[in-house]
DNA sequence: TTGATAATGAAAACCATTTTCACTAAGCAT
DNA sequence: ATGCTTAGTGAAAATGGTTTTCATTATCAA
């Protein structure tokens, strides 16, 4: 059922029927079926900018689609990993976020999670100043460790404004 | 019980009675006991460099002192992380992984995660020539976010060079 | 339209982590 | 040293996100 995780890609444009008809694509090509649960899995990761969890898509969805479960979350959002078109994200607090992949901006993401309020923010605006820089870093990774880079993260973790006042107050 | 994580530290000195004297008064200091089974898991994490599961510490203190259990491990572990003594990551396999913080290199971790196999390699010494700029990242990311930061994780995510070359000739 | 089978959903299983609670031991006061 | 207070511990149970199972449904090539 699950193919391997190398599967050639059709090129990365819209094409016909816009980004709905350029995922079918991508699932014909790899073999698969696109189904309702899986478009409309997509369309919710694609309205939004931010890194949602499993339940959170599972609660989006199931406004329009109530007969879809959280099973299927699941395994459309592996799938979706699988095939690149989503990447997965954990920032410690027990449950795996997700965003669609946008070839809008640079493959690398820029998070500050606070320490103690758990809060996360996305400081990819940041990043992209520093395309050029990554562009070099995953060079010089690949040829030293021999490693392909597809997807980048970066974590900062620390106080929040709000915690780090707090924290202030304490001494 | 457990204390808020903004406490004033000790100068991170090693002091009389080495790491093990400097623990004790971090301890101390935070109006914790140094108990054994904290000592032990200590010794293990400072014994190695590797990111280990709480499983894995468990199974290592367990040899020398069979009566410590996971739920202590698990215990220590969150209250060290607290203390800044211990990093937590998550590589997205679903178990966390544990570091001890050592003085001696730059708080910021760097690591290669094949999408394919799993396997995690520390690209830290890569990272240290980075030192500057990341001190550099962290002002700004300050400034801009008002955000303290207190440690940093850069994760590549990728094919390693085994599952890179099976995708070659897979095509 | 039809048939083969990929995909789905509900329920159960899984498993890392957390909580509960009775018991133990660290370390301060005596 | 000795006893006392209470932080710390361990076993077992609970939790909760994620995965598996399996019978049913829906996709799409022919």
């Amino acid at each position: 059922m699950q193919q391997s995780y190398s599967k050639r890609m059709p090129p990365r444009r819209p094409g016909p029927g816009g980004a709905k008809g350029w995922w079918r694509g991508r699932f014909k090509g790899c073999g698969y079926r696109f189904t309702v649960p899986r478009q409309v899995i997509l369309d919710t990761l694609n309205r939004t900018s931010k890194h949602l969890s499993a339940e959170d898509i599972y609660l989006a969805v199931h406004r329009t689609c109530p007969n879809i479960g959280l099973t299927t979350v699941y395994r459309t959002l592996e799938l979706l990993v699988q095939m690149g078109l989503v990447f997965k994200f954990d920032f410690g607090d027990g449950r795996a976020r997700y965003e669609l992949s946008r070839e809008t901006h640079p493959r690398g993401h820029c998070y500050l999670v606070c320490i103690n309020c758990r809060r996360v923010i996305n400081a990819d605006d940041f990043r992209e100043k520093e395309t050029e820089r990554i562009k070099q870093i995953e060079e010089t990774i690949a040829k030293r460790y021999n490693f392909r880079v597809r997807n980048q993260i970066t974590q900062f973790y620390g106080l929040c404004g709000k915690c780090s006042q707090e924290r202030t107050e304490d001494e």
